[in-house]
DNA sequence: CGCAATCCGGTCACATCCTGGCCTGAATGC
DNA sequence: GCATTCAGGCCAGGATGTGACCGGATTGCG
């Protein structure tokens, strides 16, 4: 404990774990002089890091927000509690920053001890995929082809295509691309020559066979443009349109949950426009509405709804 | 740049930011010597963060997964990234973790700049709260309140009961309790001097008030048991039960994403159980489901389903 | 008001360490 | 084999980290 950059980071570690430390119990801990601890407090400021200090009967030192932010020391269940966030956000619960937490989470997992990482595969794996995502992707997968995006390291997995084949890829990875609450990862594969997109969901067992490469310029310079227009088959879009006889301020709040907007009509009604890849989610938020509604459309919903409600009245019946 | 302490926090970045890196790159980039480089490397090993060194050509430096966790170097955008999904994740979207989560978002928000907490603030008021969750908490409200019970600092807010009326109090905040994915809050009232639980989405405009107390025995040496026990109104749980005409392995993936239970009852048909506090919630998988099914219990849904298929017919003929 | 607790920073002497340069070895991949 | 890259010993000189001691400033409390 000699070794004052060792000092440093526990000195920190300390600082985050608790608010405030009186000086005298922050020296013991770290078995230095007051005078020393001083010394490690200025240094750590002039690091950049704010560490505030009140004076006076109950005070002590406080580390606080700056301009940067100080390493974060983290115990074994803010470790977990992060990874399982990112992945879950990396799995489109949250719209706009897939891709920060894909980074974010290659940063992580990089650096998890093996014990930890079993820890977050085991909450992984016991989460209900939620929000009907069709390619519910796995975060292991997604972390291990992250890290060799950012590590330029060529990626080894078996790709599984639509109609049923298998094949083993070795390719280099670009970029990972977060479209329509799918990932798609952008690669060079080495052996076509060529640039391909592989939906992510569809990779198998990824491991970075070590080799690094150099970087390649994407087509057209945009990985996430190619993703788009590379798609072909892209899921129908419906919108579904419904016109609710309640005013728009007395609507129940879950009727919009799923990406609704309230659009007021008169003093009597409004309407509610969701969007959805299929049918049936459009029709989910109906069973909200205690009062009576029409569907505008399109026409495909308003067949929907019909059969579903008999097959409801039935089920109800029987 | 000539402290080694700063030069171990750089290199550390270093090594967390890009997988492999050359020794001599690594030497520049710190504007050191090889040889210091080389020493600056062995004393994180004395530490304990394992550094992998690849020798030869296309060789190099990397951090590995260890057997503790080396102090994470986060850029803005990973900080936003795991606060958001710590918000989210504390919301309750993953079972078992919320207080974890919110260990770690106390600690991750008191180092935050602000320019990057006004970012996630951002994208969490952009999140359409889902899941049909009746409080919503603010992320922002939980973390104030986490650091205060942690920093044990006295606590102040406005909060608002249920039946409307606002009052001001100041508390000892003690722990934060999530259960039926609600988040409440056990702490000593001083003025009242006694135990209370307050329920998070009421409180309002939270503020540590600086001045700090000594740790107290919570009613019965748990916080947990205690929320519990002193929840009177409950919200009614009901079960809904459902027999699918449908073997369990050809089940749409989406019928049961709501935490749904699938039981296989013969070849032919299986049997789903969901739990949920609504009624509505309870038929929002069945909209999946284009086979003919049977709502076996409990009769309050029947009803329910029986109400709502007759809208729905009347809203599609319309 | 006075007192105690607490942070702040100057000075000094001494031991320690850090650094760069140089060299030999060993592993690795082409 | 040969170039590349990590590994680590040795050395000399200078920088710096450390504890002891001090007087000062600020704050909260009785």
């Amino acid at each position: 404990m000699a070794d004052p950059t060792a000092r440093m980071l526990r000195l920190l570690s300390l600082l985050q774990t608790h608010r405030f430390w009186p000086g005298g119990e922050l020296a013991s801990e770290l078995t230095v002089s007051e005078r020393t601890l001083r010394r490690d407090v200025d240094r750590l400021r002039e690091l950049g890091y704010p560490v505030a200090a009140a004076r006076g009967a109950g005070g002590g030192y406080q580390l606080q927000a700056g301009s940067q932010l100080p390493p974060l020391l983290l115990d074994d269940d803010d470790a977990v509690a992060i990874a399982v966030g990112l992945r879950t956000a990396a799995g489109g619960t949250i719209a706009g920053i897939e891709e920060a937490s894909v980074r974010a989470l290659a940063k992580l997992e990089q650096v998890l001890p093996p014990g930890l990482r079993r820890r977050v595969q085991a909450l992984q794996d016991s989460i209900v995929p939620s929000l009907g995502e069709a390619g519910t992707v796995d975060g292991e997968v997604l972390a291990t082809i992250a890290q060799a995006c950012r590590d330029q390291e060529r990626l080894r997995f078996a790709y599984r295509r639509a109609d049923g084949t298998e094949s083993e890829r070795t390719v280099e990875p670009h970029r990972l691309v977060a479209h329509h609450r799918r990932w798609y990862l952008v690669a060079w594969d080495a052996r076509r020559s060529d640039w391909r997109t592989f939906r992510v969901d569809r990779i198998g067992d990824p491991a970075g066979s070590g080799g690094r490469f150099a970087a390649r310029r994407p087509p057209g310079g945009d990985a996430a443009a190619y993703v788009r227009s590379s798609i072909k088959a892209r899921p129908t879009r419906h919108e579904a349109v419904v016109l609710v006889h309640v005013p728009a301020a007395e609507l129940p709040r879950e009727a919009t949950w799923f990406r609704g907007e309230v659009e007021p009509v008169d003093e009597r009604s409004c309407r509610i426009r969701t969007k959805a890849d299929g049918l049936a989610w459009l029709t989910v938020h109906l069973a909200f509405l205690e009062c009576e509604y029409r569907i505008e459309g399109p026409p495909e919903l308003v067949a929907f709804a019909a059969a579903h409600a008999g097959r409801l009245a039935r089920s109800a019946a029987g």
